[in-house]
DNA sequence: CTCCTTGGAGAGTGGCACTATCCAATCATG
DNA sequence: CATGATTGGATAGTGCCACTCTCCAAGGAG
């Protein structure tokens, strides 16, 4: 199909689709003529996790190819390119370097190190500590003790066994797929869309819970 | 204490911070002379609320103005005022119209409804279908569904069941608090600054169970 | 041949969270 | 009291980023 199909197909706009060729985060079509490129369902998929990326999981253009890159870099194991697609993602605001530097940040890291001695997780160690994932919860935890919600590990544990219930399934709906290129792609795009599923049903379930212990009194209260 | 050293004790720039009052972010302070105002505690501590909400939680100026001035309206109850708050707070993209259009967003808000209906949660019905958490929950299982990933009632329950959860952990550590305002403030502060913990947390449980499962290849694979 | 379409490239746009610059009133100091 | 610094208010500008517009030459359709 030409690119005026792949926009008509997909509902995005032809320049944003050229624009993302230059970026590199959809591969070149297949050069027909000088002037016309030939694309496929391949095409199409691709751009839709792109958009996926993008618009659900507000992920910057830049992070958006390095976790492309990842995904089909034939250099790498299947774990290795899961690994570096799902560490490009983004973790939220990096910490601008004097949070860590004072007392409380301090302390939010000896909570998430205990936490995660406590659960038997090996992020305190080695190539952990530089995860992304572990600097976002210090990052966070380090954040609630600024503003006046200091969280010890006894007021984290309940997030991590949610944490790990869900990693377990989303790992079991990874497995359904067969092929590794699958599993790659599911993986990344679980990971990103299931997060404001798992949001949405949380605010929810708030505004149910509440309503249980405070009365029938008003909507999502 | 004068605009400079509320900046000071804040970290956040004069500049800034007029920014803040200008946008109705931050209530001015007490006039003390013509061109002078004085701030106190109160302004130091919901300017920390206001980073928060904006850096952490990526909320929209516009937004949080709402959430701020439901958190602190005299003329609701406090359920009412809570339910305003969290309400404003933003819920991801709005859905464009042409999604809720098409039979795939028509099968998501069916999967949904589905969903609630076996939880015997009532957010189908009345005002419910208005509520942004379910708004972004029918978004989100479209746009899974569009991407090639649908999922059934049964691949959402076990999110349903961490939200359940988690909800219940929210609403425990919100009662901690003694005053209304204090429980209203928490409410908000908690709700969008565990989203990052939560999400961290799953992210570094998704690695440590990709681990348990596939062997100690390689980084968060 | 003529007109339309295609794809590539660079510059321009819009939104948004700030941020730099002014300015007059006021405060601190000698 | 003189004088320089500070304060807070207003306005315009900045930087970033995801697009989006405009132009263009090469191809294709009738």
């Amino acid at each position: 199909m030409r690119l005026a199909e792949l926009s008509r197909r997909s509902g995005v706009p032809t320049a944003t689709i050229k624009y993302y060729l230059r970026e590199g985060l959809l591969p070149p079509g297949r050069r027909v003529t000088a002037t016309q490129a030939e694309y496929d369902d391949a095409h199409l998929k691709r751009l839709r996790l792109v958009r996926a990326l993008i618009q659900v999981g507000r992920v910057p253009i830049a992070s958006a190819r390095e976790v492309l890159t990842a995904l089909e870099d034939e250099s790498l194991d299947h774990n290795s390119r899961l690994g570096t697609a799902v560490w490009a993602l983004p973790h939220g605001p990096e910490p601008t370097g004097d949070e860590s530097a004072d007392e409380t940040g301090a302390a939010a890291r000896r909570t998430v190190d205990a936490l995660l001695a406590r659960l038997g997780w090996e992020f305190a160690e080695g190539y952990g500590d530089e995860s992304p994932s572990y600097r976002m919860l210090v990052t966070a935890v380090g954040t609630l003790a600024r503003l006046g919600y200091p969280c010890a590990v006894e007021d984290l544990a309940p997030y991590a066994r949610a944490g790990r219930q869900l990693a377990v399934t989303d790992l079991d709906l990874i497995e359904r797929y067969d092929s590794p290129e699958e599993q790659l792609e599911a993986a990344v795009a679980l990971t990103v869309l299931y997060e404001p599923v798992l949001l949405a049903l949380r605010r929810m379930a708030q505004s149910e819970e509440s309503n249980r212990r405070y009365g029938q009194g008003s909507p999502e209260a």
